[in-house]
RNA sequence: UGGGGUGUAGCCAAGUGGCAAGGCAGCGGGUUUUGGUCCCGCCAUUCGCAGGUUCGAAUCCUGCCACCCCAGCCA
C-alpha cells in the first residue's frame, strides 16, 4: 500500500491516537473483523483539497497500521456534475500524496446492476415505491423539522404497478422528474432522511463511465452504504454531517441482501484558518480569475499546495498531527507551515538570493578579482556537501539589511557597522550614497581579507550575517511571493451584505521581476525546491518556468524574529 | 419549537472515578557563519454553567446554556 518513508509507522499500534482507531482495534480485537477494510470515495466533480488528504490520511493510514487496504472508489451517481477531468486529477494527487490503491480502483458506477436488482428487491418487499409527485409536491409532503411528514397519494401503489413503473423508468420511457423511486420507512420520522428518501432519479444524460446505459440514477444515501457492502468495507468513514444519514445506511444495509455489513463513523472535517475550503467556492475564485486555476499557489487544492512547493510528507505529517476527533474545529494555518518548515529545514538546500538588490562596492576589494568561496549546502546535512558561490567587488545585499539610523535592536548592516557575509567577508560600511532624491542608490564598504570564509582569526565578532550575491555573476529571475488568500481568518467573517470575496487579500500576490540569485540556481527545474537563506523555502513553478529561465515561488517564509520585533514596535 | 451531534489553554488534542498527556502558537534563556535550526524553561488549582452522588468527579446523575448538522429528484 502506501510506499512512503513511514516516519511515524514506529508508534506503537496498540495505543490507538484517536476514537476511530479505538474502535477499529476493539472490532479487531473481538475478531469481529479479520480483515480491515476501508476506502475513499471522493465524488469526482472537483480538485482535491488538503481537507480531503485529512481523510486520505485517515483511511489508507488506519488500514495500513492495522494491515488492511483501501479502496480508491469514486462516487459517481450524479452524471450532471461528474467527469474524467476529475478522476485523473484525483487519482494523481492521492498518488503524490504518497498512497496506493493497487488494483483495487472502483466505482459506484461499476455497481449499478447490482444496485438496480437490489432497488427491484426492495419494491418487491414492499419496501419502496414510485412516486409521481413533483419535486416541490414531495417537499410539501415532507413536513418541516418540527412537523412531521404526510404520506404520498402513490405510496400505496402495489407491487406489480411498481415493478412496472421503475422497469419502465429505466427503460426511458419517462422524462427527467416524471418519477422517483423512494424508499418506503416513515413519513413521520423524527429524522427527516428517514421519511421515505428518494433512491431514484430519472437523468436523461450520459454518464462518464456507463455512457448511456442508464437514464436512472441511484442516489448518495442509497449507492453508498451498498457499495460499501458489496465492496466488503469494515470501517466507512465519512465526515460528520452525515452523522443524520447514518440510520438511513443502516437501513438500506439491513434491508438489501447485502455480503457484509459495513459500519459507518462520521468525524470532523478539517477547517484552516485562512482559508475556504468549499469545492463550489473554490471553482468561484476560478471562474472569476480571483485566482489562477485550481493549481493556483495560494489554493488549498493539493494541486495548488503542490505548485506551492508543499511536500506530500509535510502534508501527511500535518494531517497526523491534528488528530481526527468529532468536535468542529479550525485548525490554525501555522500548524501547517511547522509541518512543511520542519522537513524543508532537514532536508532542502540552501542557496542565496536577493529579493530586493541594494549595490555594495568593496571599495578596498581588487577590481578585477574574482574568487570562489565554499558554501555548505545543508548545515541540518552533512551528505548534502558543499558548492562554490562567486564573490567580486560588486555585491547585492537585501535593501532591508541596511538602515542608515537603526533602532537599538538593529543589528544588520549600517553606517561604520561591521558585518559578516555568509561565507565570504567581514565588510564595514564607510559610506552611503544617495541620488538626488536622498534615496539611498549605492553602498561603499571595505573588507577584511583575513575574514576569508566568515571566520575572523582575532577572534572579534560580529552581530549579524548577511546573504549576498555578486553582482557581475548574479542570475535574474522572477519570484513571486504569496501571503495569505484572505485577510481574515475566517474568511467568511463579512458584513451583512458581502461574500467571502470581501476577505480577498489584494496583496496575496506579489511578483519580483528581477531578483538577484547565485548562478547555481539558473539551470534548476521545475519542481525543484531550496531554502533561499535567511528568507525561506521556494521552489521552481511548474507553470511559468521555461528552459534556462526558471520562475520560483516562495513556499513559505522562514520563522521571523526580527520581522516579530518590528511589529511589536508598531 | 423535532431529531442528531459537540463543548478540556489563543489553536488542535489526550484523558472513560485516583488528583489535567502531547503538539502548534506565545513568552524567557542558551547554542549558532541563516534574527533559521537545535536545546532548556514557562504557559489550565481546572475541564461550558449550576446542583447532586462519592473519601475522591473533566470522567457518574440531574438541570440549564452555547455552538454545529438535517426539510436536494446534491454528496
Amino acid at each position: 500500500m502506501s510506499d512512503h518513508t513511514e516516519r511515524n509507522s514506529d508508534s506503537p499500534e496498540h495505543t490507538p491516537r484517536d476514537f476511530i482507531r479505538t474502535i477499529i482495534a476493539e472490532d479487531l480485537e473481538s475478531g469481529k473483523h479479520k480483515k480491515l477494510i476501508t476506502r475513499f470515495p471522493p465524488e469526482p466533480n472537483g480538485y482535491l483539497h488538503i481537507g480531503h488528504a485529512k481523510s486520505i490520511v485517515l483511511n489508507f493510514g488506519v488500514a495500513r497500521e492495522n494491515g488492511g487496504i483501501t479502496h480508491l472508489r469514486f462516487d459517481d451517481t450524479n452524471p450532471v456534475k461528474e467527469s474524467t477531468e476529475y478522476t485523473e486529477s484525483i487519482k494523481e494527487d492521492v498518488r503524490w500524496l504518497g498512497f496506493d490503491w493497487g488494483d483495487r480502483l472502483h466505482h459506484a458506477s461499476d455497481y449499478f446492476d447490482q444496485l438496480y436488482a437490489w432497488a427491484v428487491h426492495l419494491i418487491k418487499e414492499g419496501k419502496a415505491y414510485v412516486d409521481s409527485l413533483s419535486a416541490e409536491e414531495i417537499r410539501e409532503h415532507r413536513g418541516t423539522m418540527t412537523e412531521p411528514g404526510k404520506n404520498s397519494p402513490y405510496r400505496k401503489r402495489s407491487i406489480e404497478e411498481n415493478l412496472d413503473l421503475f422497469e419502465r423508468m429505466r427503460a426511458g420511457e419517462f422524462p427527467d422528474g416524471a418519477h422517483v423511486l423512494r424508499a418506503k420507512i416513515d413519513m413521520a420520522h423524527p429524522n427527516i432522511s428517514m421519511r421515505d428518501p428518494a433512491i431514484y432519479r430519472i437523468r436523461h444524460i450520459s454518464h462518464h463511465m456507463s455512457g448511456d446505459k442508464w437514464c436512472i440514477y441511484p442516489m448518495y444515501d442509497f449507492a453508498h452504504p451498498l457499495s460499501d457492502a458489496i465492496e466488503k468495507i469494515t470501517h466507512s468513514l465519512c465526515t460528520l454531517e452525515f452523522e443524520n444519514n447514518r440510520p438511513l445506511y443502516n437501513w438500506f444495509v439491513e434491508n438489501c441482501p447485502v455480503p457484509a455489513v459495513p459500519r459507518q463513523i462520521e468525524f470532523a472535517r478539517l477547517n484552516l484558518s485562512f482559508t475556504i475550503m468549499s469545492k463550489r467556492k473554490l471553482k468561484l475564485l476560478v471562474d472569476d480569475g480571483h485566482v489562477d486555476g485550481w493549481n493556483d499557489p495560494r489554493m488549498p487544492t493539493l494541486s495548488g499546495l503542490r505548485r506551492r512547493g508543499y511536500t506530500p510528507e509535510a502534508i501527511r505529517d500535518f494531517c497526523e498531527r491534528i488528530g481526527v476527533a468529532k468536535r468542529n474545529s479550525v485548525v490554525e494555518l501555522a500548524q501547517l507551515e511547522f509541518s512543511l518548515r520542519d522537513q524543508l529545514n532537514r532536508e532542502a538546500d540552501r542557496r542565496m538570493a536577493v529579493l530586493n538588490p541594494l549595490k555594495v562596492v568593496i571599495t578596498n576589494y581588487p577590481e578585477d578579482q574574482e574568487e570562489e568561496l565554499d558554501a555548505v549546502n545543508n548545515p541540518e546535512n552533512a551528505d548534502a556537501g558543499s558548492r562554490k558561490v562567486p564573490f567580486s567587488r560588486e555585491l547585492y545585499l537585501e535593501r532591508e539589511d541596511f538602515m542608515e539610523e537603526p533602532p537599538k535592536k538593529f543589528f544588520r548592516l549600517a553606517p561604520g557597522r561591521e558585518v559578516r557575509l555568509r561565507y565570504a567577508y567581514f565588510i564595514t560600511c564607510t559610506d552611503v550614497i544617495k541620488d538626488e532624491n536622498g534615496e539611498i542608490v549605492e553602498l561603499h564598504c571595505t573588507y577584511d581579507p583575513a575574514t576569508k570564509g566568515g571566520d575572523s582569526p582575532d577572534g572579534r565578532k560580529v552581530k549579524a550575517t548577511l546573504h549576498w550575491v555578486s553582482a557581475k555573476h548574479a542570475f535574474d529571475a522572477e519570484v513571486r511571493l504569496y501571503d495569505h488568500l484572505f485577510m481574515n481568518p475566517d474568511p467568511e467573517d463579512v458584513p451583512e451584505d458581502k461574500n467571502f470575496l470581501h476577505n480577498l487579500n489584494p496583496d496575496s500576490l506579489n511578483i519580483i521581476e528581477h531578483a538577484k540569485l547565485e548562478p547555481s540556481l539558473s539551470s534548476s527545474a521545475s519542481g525543484y525546491r531550496c531554502q533561499f537563506e535567511r528568507l525561506g523555502y521556494f521552489c521552481v513553478d511548474s507553470r511559468y518556468s521555461e528552459p534556462g529561465k526558471p520562475v520560483f515561488n516562495r513556499t513559505v517564509t522562514l520563522r521571523d524574529a526580527w520581522a516579530k520585533i518590528q511589529k511589536q514596535a508598531k
